[in-house]
DNA sequence: GTCTATATACCGATAGAC
DNA sequence: GTCTATCGGTATATAGAC
């Protein structure tokens, strides 16, 4: 693995640890072993390094979600085990936590690439749910753009509040909550 | 207003806006036009002072939640009220937003107030839900705890996707697509 | 490509005069 | 209670040798 790599690599895991204003370019380096120099050549600055190091983690979000989405099972059934997904509670969302950080918020260049993967995660979803509000799954008067939202929210909604209370168990509560919410509807 | 007041204030809405680590002190003095002395002498440094902001500002959300929860009016109907107030999308919530910060997360005195707001919310709601369940407002596969937690979770999370996404609609759709998901459960 | 040295600013806190 | 002075440390970046 190159030092470039290894960079890349470190930003990614403190940028989801501490976020964009906690990170510091010094902490970087550190975790990757690669001196002051060799991060100043390789990127553009701390935002530049960031840019780059949340665009590759997107891309990965984007891949392991499609993963889930693709397949022949009925088009409820892939929106539920993405809802089901593991998830790393107390940890948080990598993406999400960038959403709340002023600094990355207020930067067009920072913003875009989670500004994107919401758009596309939401846009995917409410397209299922399109299919399963067709296919009489969900009841009628569901709206598969309310619902696509909500359900986004729902996820990283429980990263926040399992955070809040340090229990992972409340964002398999929230899971559980919304996904009886979407099935049965007829009772 | 005194300085020890001002302070208070300042603090408070710093945090709501850059969160715990994004909050420096001397901004905190400058935003209460108040010297260093002034704020180290009321306080105990940033973090007592971040810790008394903090449980100020939830106890005034507390006051607000529960002035919805009361009255006369069935409880799904009151749940769902709570779920329609008004609330400055872009901005975020002054709560959530602590939740995920990691000096924050780490700080037991600093993570209480936080856990607290929550616990009470996801309780207060599961009561209301469970009064709903029993009078037949919601379906009876429901279990009123998930869903108190899925709804907190929804209005957290829409705060996340709206600053992702620069867009209070957001929001709106999010919170539509959680109150149609609760309420014609027959269809 | 990587290193060390250096620069300017800000961080969070303390000291001590008034 | 409030002020200014000062502290040691870190943030982010540049310079220039190798």
């Amino acid at each position: 693995m190159t030092n470039r790599d290894r960079l890349l690599e470190s930003a990614r895991v403190l940028l989801w640890d501490r976020g964009y204003v906690g990170t510091s370019p010094a902490a970087i380096q550190q975790h990757a072993n690669a001196g002051q120099g060799s991060m100043y050549h390789h990127f553009d600055g701390k935002r530049g390094l960031a840019i780059e190091a949340l665009t590759a983690a997107t891309q990965d979000m984007r891949r392991r979600a499609e993963a889930t989405f693709g397949g022949s099972a009925p088009a409820l059934d892939r929106v539920i085990a993405y809802l089901r997904l593991e998830r790393d509670a107390l940890r948080g969302c990598a993406v999400g936590r960038m959403a709340l950080d002023p600094d990355v918020v207020t930067d067009e260049a920072l913003r875009r690439p989670v500004e994107e993967f919401f758009s596309w995660l939401t846009e995917r979803l409410r397209q299922l749910l399109d299919e399963a509000h067709r296919s009489g799954q969900i009841a009628p008067h569901l709206v598969p753009g309310d619902v696509s939202a909500a359900l986004v929210a729902t996820i990283q909604g429980s990263y926040v509040l399992a955070r809040a209370r340090q229990d992972p168990r409340v964002m398999t509560a929230s899971i559980d909550g919304i996904v009886a919410l979407l099935t049965h509807q007829e009772g």
